[in-house]
DNA sequence: GCGGTGGGGGAATGCGCTTTCTGCCGCCCA
DNA sequence: TGGGCGGCAGAAAGCGCATTCCCCCACCGC
């Protein structure tokens, strides 16, 4: 049915060796028998079994990218990022020739870490020639074991690894061999930014700040309010933690977690001056119930995201956040991936984040 | 290194045979003997080569998932919905055993119609399962017959194909055997939202009505502006085609060309009361230039988007825009793809759009 | 003119798995 | 008791390609 390399063989009158050197271009060919070749390769619009190619060279021109959600900006924008540097460099995906570009598996765990599981057994059965872990990772449980024993047989394997926006795996530290040196990460600052960002509330004279974080489990809830915490601690507002966690509420990355959050947050403490969510479209949903509140933000309330999404500046008012240059790391790992781009040293990076102003911030009003 | 079938077999005393029948669950093994094959794979790690197994079974697992920009939630959502029912049903993503899930590969072509065909190859190339087109096609040049081509020869090799959000290709129609069967197609009815949306435009008294067109080649811009069109006709606003053209733009599909398009549109005719963009992205960049001109929303001036994505309800003001079921048409599209689902009748299934009035747009000042 | 040399091409092997095609064994029925 | 049959398992033939090894045939130097 399928064309195959010995079909175009024969049409070009030389033996199926010949037509894989040609194709690959990894030895010496005639011109003449070359263009010969090529003219057949044409002729019969032969395009190479994928699958034989990767049994038999034992290579794989896959790369996974594990994401939460594509749905969701951030990973969408991270995704799109890695994409864009695996698939061919700068400019398009390869064509036929070149072919040095891979294909991108984006693989949504929906935040489950069975899920994650799965997918980098899925992966590890297509023998991916990389993988991208993106967001938090999942603590406390036997999870992230579970991930570093995966991970540590798929760099035992030659696969790449490199995550980003996720901490570093302590376990991956000390693998054998050159599988240590296939295992990086490109870390974002959640913890200085989130600090930086309740820094800039403490200096607009706000005392009693609301916190919407994400999920308990997760490495990037942890680090941001942590940040968050120590930025209220330098200020000698630290309180006891029963008081800390009286204004802290956990809820999903989503804007109906914000939207409810902000519904408990004010419920506790009704003299509320500020409410740092935990990311931006958290933010959000705290924004549409501060409204629905007769609140007005940043008058009477003001309010900040995290990330820096790109319909932040477009809300109402536009969010003061954080910015992560998400693109920025979305590429430079999917660089890491490739091997394009020597390592980092010790194998990790950290990308910085940058404190946005704008107008869901300001001081809180004389009378509270 | 790695452990095959072999070694598995070995350390279970039974042959290669057995074991690739255990693990596929479709010949009789007796309990005894599929349990110490069980055992064998569990205490090696064995996890099974899948381009070997596509090579012998002449199957894959993988699906392709052909998209604009994964970072744009318009195909963020599409793909997270696809992705979803290809990986395993409902649920997670399927474990070791049953495997009837595929691997969504996202492929970002950047709205180049070049890199959409040279997906396309790679995805004939990993002899892919399936293959979902979203966004509007390109037309006008020869683009849309080379995809017809390949398209063509997808399907008769027994890849499923899925249009979603885009017109049928006429060239699929008529081909030999099944190969017709296996292309399906789940349009976007952008014409009648777009109409409808006028039409609410023009209830509201609005007769000055400036349109940001998408780029004037694909598909998806041109419903949108027949919509639009229509609906003036039947108002009895045609006007002559220069002047229709006079108060159209075009540009992509972002923010900042709703920016610089609305600029332009009020340099042209400073009496505009409503402006409709393309869609939810390009209308907010239209009202930051508008708010910068001094028009207040929808007071001096109506803007109204198209799509409905997450964040139009978040915007300042809330947006009114035509629904479309992203998730849906999505989730739909994967189960197609998948087999899962009778195709629709004559493999057309049209997705219902929804005008969504809300803040941006009111009746134009009585000055006006 | 002869052995040497090296560029170019073919034959064959194997990657790891699926899948006939056989074949063995124990059981039932005549 | 013997022929058959059903239930299981093994042997072996590929799937389509990359690659190693080998060979052939100019062409060069002596």
């Amino acid at each position: 049915m399928a064309v195959t390399l010995a079909d175009v063989a024969a049409r070009a009158g030389v033996s199926a060796a010949t037509v894989s050197r040609v194709l690959n271009g990894n030895y010496p060919v005639a011109g003449s028998t070359r263009e010969r070749v090529l003219r057949a390769v044409d002729d019969l619009d032969y395009v190479v079994n994928g699958h034989a190619r990767a049994l038999a060279a034992a290579t794989s021109d896959l790369v996974g990218v594990l994401v939460n959600d594509v749905a969701d900006p951030f990973f969408g924008l991270i995704a799109s990022a890695v994409q864009g540097e695996i698939s061919g460099g700068a400019d398009q995906p390869s064509g036929l020739p070149a072919g040095a570009g891979k294909l991108a598996v984006v693989c949504n765990t929906g935040g489950s870490p069975e899920a994650e599981l799965n997918y980098l057994t899925l992966l590890e059965r297509q023998r991916a020639a990389g993988v991208v872990l993106t967001g938090g990772a999942v603590e406390g449980t036997g999870h992230s074991t579970a991930v570093a024993g995966r991970l540590a047989r798929l760099a035992a394997s030659g696969t790449r690894i490199v995550l980003c926006g996720r901490p570093p795996v302590p376990e991956l530290a000390d693998l054998p061999g050159a599988a240590a040196d296939s295992v990086m990460t490109v870390a974002f600052d959640n913890r200085g930014g989130a600090q930086r960002l309740t820094e800039h509330l403490l200096a607009l004279g706000h005392r009693t700040i609301g916190y919407v974080a994400g999920p308990a489990e997760r490495s990037t809830t942890r680090h941001r309010l942590e940040g968050h915490r120590a930025a209220l601690a330098e200020a000698g507002l630290a309180g006891s933690p029963a008081e800390l966690d009286r204004l802290t509420v956990h809820g999903y990355y989503d804007r109906s977690s914000g939207y409810d959050a902000a519904l408990e947050l004010l419920r506790r403490e009704p003299g509320l001056t500020a409410v740092v969510a935990a990311n931006d479209t958290v933010a959000l949903g705290v924004c549409a119930a501060l409204r629905e509140r007769g609140l007005r933000i940043p008058e009477d309330i003001s309010v900040a995201g995290f990330d820096d999404l790109p319909f932040s500046v477009d809300a109402a008012p536009a969010l003061t956040t954080v910015r992560i240059p998400l693109q920025e790391a979305g590429a430079r790992a999917g660089r890491l991936v490739m091997g394009r781009q020597a390592p980092p040293p010790g194998g990790l990076a950290t990308v910085r984040t940058e404190l946005m102003v704008r107008a869901s911030t300001a001081a809180p009003r004389k009378g509270a």
